[in-house]
DNA sequence: CGAAAAGTTGACGTTTGCGTAAGGTTGACG
DNA sequence: CGTCAACCTTACGCAAACGTCAACTTTTCG
């Protein structure tokens, strides 16, 4: 529906609307994943009758939506990014804003992986003693 | 009941009995966390009448389920690893056991460091672009 | 003795981010 | 024209690890 069917495929960059599968695909995710964005109102793709079309800002979101995710950000947080991304092209304020919520999560992932660093040694030296053991009882 | 009354809190080192309560103050958890640790049979106390007695063994068990938690492992992992603890007094197969979860572990969390790593520096690059824009603005 | 503090057992609630049917419609292809 | 793939909505499930009442009993302290 898109356009002509074989054409589909290749009509990707011409035409900037994709089927649900088309952005499954695309982005690795799966259907359910996009609809709950949708519900969750952090993407509004177009309808044809009932079925979505998503298009190129759609797709600009769901970029940002999946970053946001590898930073740890939680969708509801997202959503406000999104929206403040919207709002004003860029008003002072509003990067800001993004700014400070960037460097709270930068702070929180290095705190992390402080923990994550100190476990990883910990577990280390838990396998080194382990493995005295084992050689100790090898001996035997 | 534990011992004399006042004599509690002196009575730690003498006493290997603990309430719940002095527990929680020593591990830096709620009780809830323990009774429930106890339903999932991690450790398992004494009890005067309906109360609980934590034991010496209580406590280094508890001490092992907390690093554990710290290295990532889910509770049923824990019970699995305190039960071959237990089994036996250190026969090969379950140091063996111990050894290829804690390994797996390991590289789950070295994984996951990577990741975090990228994150950040991704992170990071972002907050070095909005700096950009914003010394452009004041530039203005 | 009498009240406050501490402990007890249920049992339902919370959170996040989807997974997973169930059952129905639509559109494209042979 | 039939059918099959892709799509739709609705709605319950889940998974871990406790939190949070509610309603009691038991200690402990003044």
């Amino acid at each position: 529906m898109v356009r002509g069917t074989m054409a589909q495929t290749e009509s990707l960059a011409t035409d900037d609307l994709m089927t649900i599968g088309q952005m499954c695909e695309t982005f690795g995710v799966t259907p359910r994943t996009l609809r709950f964005y949708e519900a969750k109102e952090l993407v509004a793709p177009l309808r044809t009758g009932t079925r979505r079309l998503f298009t190129r800002r759609c797709r600009a979101r769901l970029k940002l939506i999946l970053q946001g995710k590898r930073f740890g950000f939680s969708l509801e947080d997202i959503r406000q990014l999104l929206d403040l991304y919207d709002l004003g092209d860029s008003q002072a304020t509003q990067i800001m804003r993004t700014r400070a919520l960037a460097l709270e999560r930068l702070a929180a992932m290095e705190a992390q992986r402080a923990e994550l660093d100190a476990a990883i040694a910990d577990l280390k030296d838990q396998l080194a003693r382990t493995d005295t053991l084992l050689a100790q009882r090898e001996a035997e």
